[in-house]
DNA sequence: GCATTTTTGACAGCCTGTTGTCAATACCTT
DNA sequence: AAGGTATTGACAACAGGCTGTCAAAAATGC
């Protein structure tokens, strides 16, 4: 044996490190999106879903794909968001069963009353980074995201 | 009024990026964790709670504040540790009701087992973007986190 | 030294994600 | 056209985060 303590590999600390960083991050995003969500009477989830949709209707599994999580959560939030009339379920011409989620005049309504606090939160998270490194860091997290993409593939 | 269509800033179109490519981040992390932690018979949260006191032991409040969560999830998780007998609490000097968790000789074998699959997820990820992006990378996460904090200080 | 405030653990309940299973529907290959 | 495969929704169970509340212990201020 070499040794009492393993000493890490530096690329060890450095995915320890950014999967800290990440997990934080997480935390942090949700908070904010929760506080932005909650006077207009959505979840960060919620929010979410409907972003999701706002640009052209898609079904609960399309949804899922969208946003990388699986069909059974987003079910559950699409079935809240239409039981509280924020969107609607549309008949699928294409698919009989898998019914298209809408966005419905509340839940637009909805989603344009954050908007305005939401702006004023974007604003100050790029004022604090400085708009130049803000799209950096961007750019770092979504190319972070492809990484990751292909290792899940070849796993 | 100046549209049907409001139109995004591009602040907050960052933020909606970024915010979305953390939330994948996490979901990626998280399954990658768990997936390297259940061989040796921990789950991701499990593993995270071990790591923080292998260094050295610490009140369940005092990982929840280094781990940026709520004390109650940490001291559910650590229950669970010390009831599978990968920790113990230990008595606090310094605090009567506060015990210590302490990590003990299975939680450190379990912890050690993960290792080598550990190091060879770094190495394939750390591949991946090249060492010297990759540390970039985890620099701009860890930017994005302090930048974050300051804004919730702000609040 | 004592009263007030803060921290901490314990308990309960909720939200959102996961997996697993089943039947119905769509798709694809032959 | 038919049969096997993949996708989809429905339902159930579970994991891990959150908040809220209470009492005990510690820290603080006068």
């Amino acid at each position: 044996m070499s040794g009492r303590r393993a000493e890490p590999t530096p690329e060890q600390t450095l995915l320890a490190d950014s999967a800290l960083a990440v997990f934080r991050l997480n935390g942090q995003f949700l908070a904010l999106a929760e506080e932005l969500a909650r006077p207009a009477g959505l979840t960060a989830a919620w929010w979410q879903v409907l972003g999701a949709v706002l640009p052209t209707p898609l079904p609960v599994s399309g949804i899922a794909r969208e946003m990388g999580l699986t069909r059974q959560s987003v079910q559950r939030i699409a079935d809240l968001l239409v039981e509280r009339g924020f969107a609607a379920y549309r008949d699928n011409p294409a698919h009989r069963r898998a019914k298209l989620v809408e966005v419905i005049p509340a839940g637009l309504a909805a989603v344009r009353d954050i908007a305005p606090q939401q702006r004023a939160a974007a604003r100050r998270l790029v004022d604090e980074l400085g708009e130049r490194r803000a799209r950096e860091v961007r750019d770092a997290l979504q190319e972070l995201v492809a990484a990751m993409e292909r290792l899940g593939d070849g796993v």
